[in-house]
RNA sequence: GGUCUCGUAGCUCAGCUGGAUAGAGCAGCUCACUUCUAAUGAGCAGGUCUUUGGUUCGAAUCCAAACGGGAUCACCA
């Protein structure tokens, strides 16, 4: 209705304003409640070329269009505002057209370009965590978001699965994993430990080891005791330790960190998990055994774990392909002058001139860094997906420097499809405890999340769900739909560029914005339909405001469909949807739908209804929410 | 310290392409189930939109500075 109103006024300018108008002139927005009306046009802009008062501009304007557009019942002008009421009819037209559309808001399939989205890429060295489960819901989400837009969608991740971290648990393992009456080690079927959490227990196993190790060396050290290290050691350490005479806590306590590091840098654990680096790059047939064995596990682990979290890749990227591609690339951009060589050999980039720093490609020893990689797996990317018109990183904000650096780098490097990547920024999760920290242990272990909301949803449901008749398998499902639901929407309701806060026992109320309060209405609409039936035929009749209100906002959401991808924010899916239900809840509340004896009305109250299950079943999916028809 | 980012009710968050009296949920206090699923709805109370300037007919929204959180500045990933 905004489009023809529009339409109108900038055909009419000359006639209307004395001369052409810019449609930027022509603002809409959406009626105040206290105030009559369904549309209001902000007049302010006009006053100038009208030259009267806003209320006489309004006038003009308000009784011009109401003469020109039929659906346009009446309007009032309140202080510079034209609020203009919109017919019944229209608003069942409205509804009708909606409910002709099975897929209502979405655009028609693949009709828009192919677009990569990468999430989760985890570390295979420690299980998923809390973090990851934010990582994971927003990039699947916003892949089903540019799916209803219209676009291709290819979900992928790279893994990365190569580098000193995968070795240290692998030594790890190979050191302290005690054997068992057979001689084996500890595996994931001789322990029944999932094997994501038995190779994290031995990359944490290597952490305690290791500093142990540094502390003993430290203790060592204080006595004066230097035998085995050179002097150069021994130069840095007095030097450091007479430093922090005098100094505050502060000072002391970072001197004591780089005495630490020094120290670390000479533990045999360390050397010996750089040994089996070099090893793992020359294919040491013994260490790419351990190396594909223990891997194999952590996927195997990681793959039940996306399973619960109901999230799915169409393909994977493993750094231990990609990073030989990033080495070539690099010194292909080497010989074209992109990048020079120090004197030591190793590889950088100078981005001074662009505001950044300097950054490293290639140590000197001629290994691959994290950047390299990242350039590879791109390139690589473009090359199985020549279509690809864009992709999109889902990784955390605390990596905006890496990937402003990786851009400008493929950019530098002549890809011109650098400009279509885009790092999809998401805020880190707190705890009300503050930040999770591995060290202190406040890590919220993804698994144990999942199963404790799904335990929780279990137990509210048996208490207050309408549950009879139904089989076990059908309870289990809905206490994980239930819990799951709640679990995602309470990550995805807020705007995933800011950090957010997580607290346990929030995330599995019922009440109030969360997802089984949308579940509910849902579960409460079929039960009407099952007992109104549906395949009914709309008939003219008149609409209260209760129904108004919830057709204005069904016709929105195709909009909202567009803004999410836009702004890649689930987020504005979710608090659509919220807005939604609770319009549908307070016409529930107030308006007798199977009851009502006009067989009109009752008809228009049951399609409307069944529309409003149906965008809250295709808003919920779009966040990797199911919704139940019973609860 | 440089760069980036955030600051809205006791708490968690919307609102931010400038527009009417700044909204929800939770927590607190009331009220409504002989009626379609009360996992609901209605109401009360709660605000210097961090501060100070600027732009504008109009600023939570744009600009600048200050203050306060966070991130980042590795031959880590």
């Amino acid at each position: 209705m905004e489009n023809p109103i529009t339409e109108i006024l900038v055909d009419n300018a000359v006639h209307l304003f004395g001369g052409e108008i810019d449609p930027k002139m022509i603002q809409f927005q959406k009626t105040r409640k206290e105030v009559e009306g369904d549309l209001t046009l902000v007049i302010f802009p006009f006053v100038k070329a009208l030259r009267c008062s806003p209320d006489d501009a309004g006038n003009k304007i308000g009784s011009f269009l109401m003469e020109k557009l039929p659906f346009i019942a009446s309007y009032q002008v309140i202080s510079g505002f034209l609020n203009f009421n919109i017919s019944s009819d229209y608003w069942l037209s409205q509804l009708e057209e909606i409910d002709k559309q099975s897929d209502f808001g979405f655009a028609p399939k693949d009709s828009k370009s192919m677009i990569m989205v990468e999430y989760s890429s985890p570390n295979t060295n420690k299980p998923l965590h809390l973090g990851h489960l934010r990582n994971n819901f927003l990039g699947y989400s916003v892949a089903e978001i540019l799916k209803a837009n219209g676009h291709k969608v290819i979900k992928s991740q790279i893994i990365n699965d190569r580098g000193i971290h995968i070795c240290k648990s692998m030594l790890a393992w190979e050191k302290f994993s005690p054997l068992n009456e057979k001689g084996e080690r500890e595996t994931p079927s001789n322990t029944g430990l999932k094997g994501d959490k038995l190779v994290g227990k031995y990359y944490v196993e290597f952490d305690k080891q290791f500093n142990a190790e540094a502390k003993s060396i430290i203790e060592l050290w204080e006595k004066g005791d230097f035998s085995g290290f050179s002097n150069k050691i021994s130069e840095e350490f007095i030097r450091l330790s007479e430093a922090k005479a005098g100094k505050d806590d502060k000072a002391v306590k970072g001197l004591d960190e780089k005495i630490k590091d020094l120290a670390k840098n000479e533990t045999s654990l360390l050397k010996e998990a750089k040994d089996m680096l070099v090893k793992w790059e020359a294919r040491d047939p013994q260490v790419y055994l351990l190396w594909t064995t223990m891997n194999s596990w952590v996927y195997e682990g990681f793959a039940s774990t996306y399973k619960e979290m109901g999230v799915d890749f169409e393909k994977l990227y493993y750094e231990s392909d990609t990073f030989i591609l990033g080495k070539d690339i690099v010194i292909e951009g080497l010989q074209k002058g992109v990048f020079y060589k120090k004197e030591d050999g190793s590889v950088w980039i100078d981005l001074t001139s662009d505001g950044l720093d300097e950054k490293l490609l290639l140590r000197s020893d001629g290994t691959t860094v994290y950047m390299t990689q990242d350039v590879g797996t791109a390139v690589d990317r473009y090359k199985d997906f020549p279509d690809l018109q864009g992709m999109i990183y889902t990784v955390g904000n605390e990596q905006d420097y890496h990937f402003k650096v990786l851009f400008l780098i493929l950019k530098k490097l002549g890809y011109e499809w650098a400009e279509n990547c885009f790092h999809l920024s998401y805020g880190m999760v707190d705890l009300p405890s503050g930040k999770m920290k591995s060290r202190e242990g406040t890590v919220v272990d993804a698994d144990d999340l999942m199963h404790e909301v799904v335990q929780s949803a279990k137990e509210m449901s048996q208490e207050r769900g309408y549950l009879e008749g139904m089989t076990e398998d059908e309870r289990t499902n809905l206490f994980r739909l239930i819990g799951m639901g709640g679990l995602k929407y309470f990550l995805l309701k807020v705007d995933p560029r800011k950090r957010m806060m997580f607290d346990p026992a929030e995330s599995i109320e019922l009440n109030g914005n969360t997802g089984p309060f949308i579940q509910y209405a849902h579960a409460r609409i079929k039960s009407l339909i099952a007992k109104g039936g549906s395949d009914l035929t709309l008939n003219k009749t008149e609409i209260g405001s209760f129904e108004k209100e919830i057709i204005k906002h069904l016709v929105e959401y195709p909009l909202v469909i567009k803004d999410a991808a836009k702004e890649l924010s689930p987020a504005l899916i979710a608090n659509y949807i919220y807005e939604l239900v609770k319009l549908y809840n307070q016409f529930y509340q107030n308006v007798p739908i199977l009851i009502e004896e006009d067989e009109k009305l009752k008809v228009m109250r049951l399609i409307l209804s069944e529309n409003v299950a149906k965008v809250i079943k295709s808003s919920m999916l779009l966040l990797g929410v199911e919704v139940p028809n019973r609860m």
